[in-house]
This record gives C-alpha cells, sequence and structure tokens, in this order.
DNA sequence: CGCTTCCTTCAGAAGTTTGTGAAGTTAAGG
DNA sequence: CCTTAACTTCACAAACTTCTGAAGGAAGCG
C-alpha cells in the first residue's frame, strides 16, 4: 500500500461513522443489521457493496447481510444489482432514490386511514370518539397529500443545489 | 343497564377498533402496550382515563399501565394530571397535540443531523461519500423547514373544518 | 457436464424485550 | 398520625428477535 497509515486512519474513521449513525437509526426503530448495513452503503465511495465487502466491513455472517439486504430492498432503502457476468450481487444506495422511500411511509399511512375509518364507522361518526378519530383521519389525508407537494419542491431544490 | 346488548356490542366494536389500530401502530415501529394504551385513549368518549380504566380496558395489570403511560408521556403523545382532591391520575391524549408529536421527530432528525455532519467532516466534504452524506444532511435540513410550514396550514385548515 | 463460487434458507443458540407479581412510595382522608 | 388508595419500581419468567453455522440451491466457467 502506498499509504497504509493513511489507508488504515480513514477505514476507521468510516467505520466510526457508520456504526454511529446506524445507532441513531436504530434508535429511531430500524432493526440493528439493516441499519449497519445501510450506514455502509452509504458511506462507501461508490454507494455499491457487494455482499461479501459488506459482510467483511462489518464482522457479520453472510447470513446476516442477506437478511439485512432483504429487509432494505423491501423498504426500498436499497436496490440489488446483478454484475453481469459474475455472481456477485451488487447493493446499491441510490443517492436520491432511498429518502423518497423514507417519506414513503405510504402503505403504513394508507393502513393507519383505513383502521380510523373502519373506526368511525363502527364507533359512529357523532359519537365523541367517533369525531376524534374523523380528525385523525383527516389529519393523515392532509399529511399525504402534502409530503407529496413537499417531495416535488425538493427535487426541485436538489437540482438547484447538486445538480 | 338500559341496553345490555348494545351497550356490549359497543365496547365490543370499541375494542376490536383499538386492537387493529394498536397492531397498525406496533407495525409502524410502536412498543406494543404503549400502542394499546394509545388506542384505547383515542377510542375513548372523553380521551381521559384513568390508570384503573385502562387496565381493566386491556386487561393489563397496573406495571404494565404505567410503563406504557411514561413511554407516551416522554414522547409527548399522552400527557398526564393530577385529578384534584384524589388519588387517581388521569392520561388524556390531546386531540391535535399528538399528531404534532409524531411529526416533531425534531429530536431524532438533529442526531440525525449530527452524525451526519460530522460524517461529512471525517471523510471529507470532497470525497463521494462525503457528498452523498452532505447531500443527504440537506435533504433532512429541507425537510425539517417543510414540515414546521405544513403543521401551520395544518392548523388552518383544521380550523376551518372541525373549528 | 461437473466444479466452483456466491448467495440464500433453515434450525437452533444467544440475547433482548416485555409483562407480571410483589414490595415500595406518595399522598388523601379520617 | 395512621390507614388506605393509587401508582411506581424492581426482579424475574416468558416470549420473541436476532445472528450464526451448516446445508442447500443457482449460475458462471472450464
Amino acid at each position: 500500500m502506498a499509504e497504509p497509515s493513511g489507508a488504515a486512519r480513514d477505514s476507521e474513521a468510516v467505520s466510526r461513522f457508520v456504526e454511529h449513525f446506524a445507532a441513531q437509526l436504530v434508535e429511531a426503530g430500524l432493526p440493528r443489521m439493516p441499519a449497519r448495513v445501510f450506514a455502509a452503503l452509504l458511506a462507501s465511495d461508490t454507494g455499491v457493496l457487494t455482499s461479501a465487502e459488506l459482510g467483511e466491513r462489518l464482522r457479520i455472517s453472510p447470513a446476516a447481510v442477506s437478511g439485512a439486504v432483504r429487509y432494505l430492498a423491501q423498504q426500498h432503502m436499497v436496490s440489488r444489482e446483478r454484475e453481469p457476468g459474475s455472481r456477485r450481487e451488487r447493493y446499491r444506495v441510490h443517492g436520491d432514490q432511498w429518502y423518497e422511500a423514507l417519506t414513503n411511509r405510504e402503505a403504513v399511512i394508507r393502513r393507519w386511514e383505513d383502521a380510523l375509518r373502519q373506526g368511525v364507522t363502527s364507533l359512529g361518526e357523532n359519537t365523541p370518539a367517533g369525531r376524534r378519530l374523523a380528525e385523525t383521519l383527516a389529519f393523515f389525508e392532509f399529511v399525504e397529500k402534502e409530503v407529496e407537494a413537499m417531495m416535488g419542491r425538493w427535487r426541485v431544490h436538489r437540482k438547484e443545489r447538486f445538480g
């Protein structure tokens, strides 16, 4: 290596960031391994890592990588690509795609709305509780619309600032 | 009772809603007991229940109520009040206060931002990874501002529609 | 077509979280 | 000031998650 100590220092700095940021994500509700894998991808140069690289950097088994990646893919926080002509799979964090996923808790909100709607119906929309549920429902419907608009503004803002 | 079967049907309907809605909240990351307690409060007539009432409706021990309520109070999703001249504590879901708390993940976002800022610094703002982190950071800063504005619009909207 | 590489799935061990009963604390009421 | 009601805290038991090692596929390469 040309700069062994420099490289070592860097990879240690990366590791510190990875673990620290992952810890924050965990505190916000993300499972531990997905959080670590995600942070590792975020902190990688290209935003792409293979399963083996992830396992090595995080010191976890292939099985753990596999589970974490499946979780993240389901949440649309990473995408999986097959390197053509290789058995290696590559996992990518799409720079701008992942925080869209963050705000696209759409499926979750939909289910909340459904549950609330049923509640309003079954408790009666003129009962005090029914009215409370209806207001909550209205709030989510409002947020759903607003978030969509907000993401539009972000895309503009982003283009201006980052190209 | 004047309408035994009617009352029974109602409380069963309430219970069904409570458990169903709580399940959705759990799926979104809320711990089980806090979710159930919260749903029970939402579905109550006045939005206020005592510890004993919660324990009875949800069939859980006082200890479980205590733990759940502490959690919810920390998240500002309910507030606790002392009934004057009584040993009873009353827990209230504030109609409009709680979803403000939902969007006030402020503390969480702050910590994410801090971690990202450190990451940008320690990885170098001109490295590819540093730039990726910087963009993510910018996104959160953007969202933080936008959400504040959105909540302002909601309050207006809410007043128009619900008084 | 078989070998090799890489990933996934599965069963089980380890570790966490969660909820309870019991003891403890606070404060009203006599 | 003692009693009693209401909630909290603590230690432990039960339940659920999570991670690993081992076995099982798929897919390139010779």
